[in-house]
DNA sequence: CAGAATCCTTTACGATACTG
DNA sequence: CAGTATCGTAAAGGATTCTG
């Protein structure tokens, strides 16, 4: 394939990059890659989240067939999402990412920085 | 790393994550992939983009040194816009993604009929 | 043709309080 | 503890118009 227009044309390169179109989806999909966690534990972990945006990005994921939710009856509440089959082939792409990010990420930082000392910043 | 708190807690994961969380950064960067190009080029490769939004990419991009910004003097005026070497290093990662949405895509968007079908879609 | 300027709509996200 | 309900804000994205 040379030119891209194959790929910016498939719907589905677009329904990847839309679903990371979002600021916590892939974090999420990456917070449960060690197993099952609730939903207290997500938020520890991840950190900023508010509860309604977790549980409205969980259901997103849900919906998605990326994330599994499972309920246990009884008080106190218990429930455990996982990361469906289908979510946990999303982990490579992610790590990708990640592996990038500390490769890279400082010259993006420093590139800002630079970026806004010349008054060319996003401020 | 066995646990993912190092990997969430560090800011330059994060800021990857940010790079990719909003809908046209990661196009961007793909649509340059094959060499420089003008912006009506650009918006042509990927359609539905409108002229201002297009400009506040660019701009962002360049602010973070992924793109660079070449102007030619002249009427009608030329401008071309490339990848940085920094911003080619992002190359990998997001086709890893187009790989991802080309082998998973389909199960996505069954699973989300799937789930509207139920009554549990996000209309 | 590049892109700045305006205006407008949508929605993502956050803070908080409340229920089972 | 899980999750919903409200409210509020900020920002992203889109349509359009205008200028060098």
């Amino acid at each position: 394939m040379t030119t891209d227009h194959g790929f910016l044309a498939d719907c589905r390169a677009r329904l990847a990059f839309d679903l990371l179109a979002n600021t916590w989806n892939a974090v999420l999909v990456w917070a449960l890659r060690d197993g099952p966690a609730r939903p207290g534990e997500l938020r520890e972990r991840i950190g900023g989240i508010s509860p309604k945006v977790l549980t409205e990005t969980l259901r997103r994921l849900q919906s998605d067939g990326l994330v599994e939710r499972r309920a246990y009856a009884g008080s106190p509440p218990r429930v455990e999402y996982t990361l469906t089959g289908l979510g946990r082939t999303l982990l490579e792409p992610i790590e990708a990412f990640g592996a990038w990010a500390f490769e890279h990420g400082e010259d993006v930082m420093a590139a800002r920085d630079r970026a806004e000392a010349t008054g060319h910043g996003r401020d």
